[in-house]
DNA sequence: TGTCCTTTCCATACGTTGTATGGTTATGTA
DNA sequence: TACATAACCATACAACGTATGGAAAGGACA
């Protein structure tokens, strides 16, 4: 009779079920896999086969389960950062690349993520480095860094919020914008509806890498621009 | 006896106290004054002195409530649109700068807003004609134009998203920052650190108004950088 | 070794949520 | 005048987060 139909009490050494790490994971494995609706403190528990209560005793609520879960998202950030070797909107490029990959590994998370202050500005300040480093290189001051830093960070953010969106719906955004531009008013968009009509239905096919690069291009152009003059 | 104490039924014609309107604007009052966690079928039914059930009958679900909230938001968007009279750029910066202020008027709503598709989407056709127009005068080819607003509209959205909240919570971004960045173990951010340490506990504290105005600049010069050289 | 606090798990239960079901009364149309 | 429909209400249910308190094992100290 070793430990059969018990029910309740401590575990034996070694033995334990739980930890903060090992709930986090599982929640991660239910958010990917179903969303971020799937996941409440009964069902985690049920796939770690333990009481609901028992979280409680490694996290204090649900909010630090999704705080942890921001966390993870952020631990997984590989920090590529070539260093001086090349120009410094290669190195600007690279360091946000990183960025947007991190984000987008867990889409059903970023909205978690991107509204968690908390997350997004521990992780900003250990993930900035190479942006500082690479605007410094540039020539800027240190105010036209920090505010170049904040539109670059904040164009990452709505990229993915936007990406991750579009993700999670399945709906195509080409033919609905096609479809949604056609169905105006004649004359209610007219610079618009020209536009969409030149690109036609695969111009507008949108290819979320290419738009993102072609956002960092022009905010690097951008921030080139801002560089003083006896540089 | 004039209806005293009655308990259901139909009302009279035209002593309906309900409506989809009515109730939209009573749940956005409540978003606005308590956060949208406040926001509940109840608490919004208490507040039109209605039963719970009887929102049903005008909207079908909470997730139409909060749809339909998104919708106000823009729905109250000015559309300024100089025209041609002013240089490009302005043309462009005025555009943003009231798109930003529609989804900044309901800080609370702004994380709903951003991640509704589908509300997304339909405000971003109906406003972005001012975008095109500009960029269209700016030389820019229907591809460039098309990739540009989207970039634009991103860092507009990313922007927000912070914005919103920083505002929810209550606390000092410069402070907090520097105590971070000061907190680091040294040599691990160096130009970080010295970024910071130059600008100083004032040079941080940061402006949501200037940090806007950095960015639709940044953005502009990184358009006319795109410019074709034959224009 | 025996004592006692702590840790890890479980059982039960409470209040709140969104909403399904089905009733009651007035409206509008046939 | 009959009847489907619309606008309201009462009741009820399942699922949620989590407070409370109990059981069993671990670890510290006598």
């Amino acid at each position: 009779m070793i430990n059969a139909g018990k029910r309740s009490g401590r575990p034996r050494a070694g033995q334990e079920r739980l930890s903060r790490e090992a709930i986090l994971t599982a929640a991660l494995r239910i958010v990917d896999d179903e969303g971020i609706d799937a996941l409440t403190m009964r069902r985690l528990a049920s796939t770690l086969e333990v009481n609901p209560m028992s979280l409680y005793h490694h996290l204090p609520n649900k909010a630090a389960v999704l705080a942890g879960l921001a966390e993870l998202v952020f631990a997984d950030m590989e920090q590529p950062d070539p260093g001086d070797a090349v120009p410094w909107q290669e190195q600007l490029k690279d360091a946000a690349r990183a960025y947007r990959n991190a984000l987008r590994a867990h889409p059903n998370l970023a909205l978690q993520v991107l509204s968690d202050t908390s997350a997004v500005s521990d992780v900003v300040v250990v993930t900035v480095e190479p942006y500082y480093r690479a605007l410094d290189r540039a020539g800027l001051s240190p105010r036209q860094i920090f505010e170049s830093v904040n539109t670059l960070v904040d164009f990452i953010h709505g990229f993915t919020l936007g990406e991750a969106a579009v993700r999670a719906e399945t709906f195509e955004l080409a033919p609905d914008l096609l479809a949604r531009v056609q169905g105006l008013p004649a004359g209610k968009a007219p610079t618009l509806a020209r536009v969409v009509g030149e690109l036609g239905p695969e111009g507008l096919a949108y290819d979320f890498d290419s738009g993102f690069e072609s956002g960092l291009t022009v905010l690097t152009a951008g921030f080139a621009a801002a560089v003083p003059r006896d540089r």
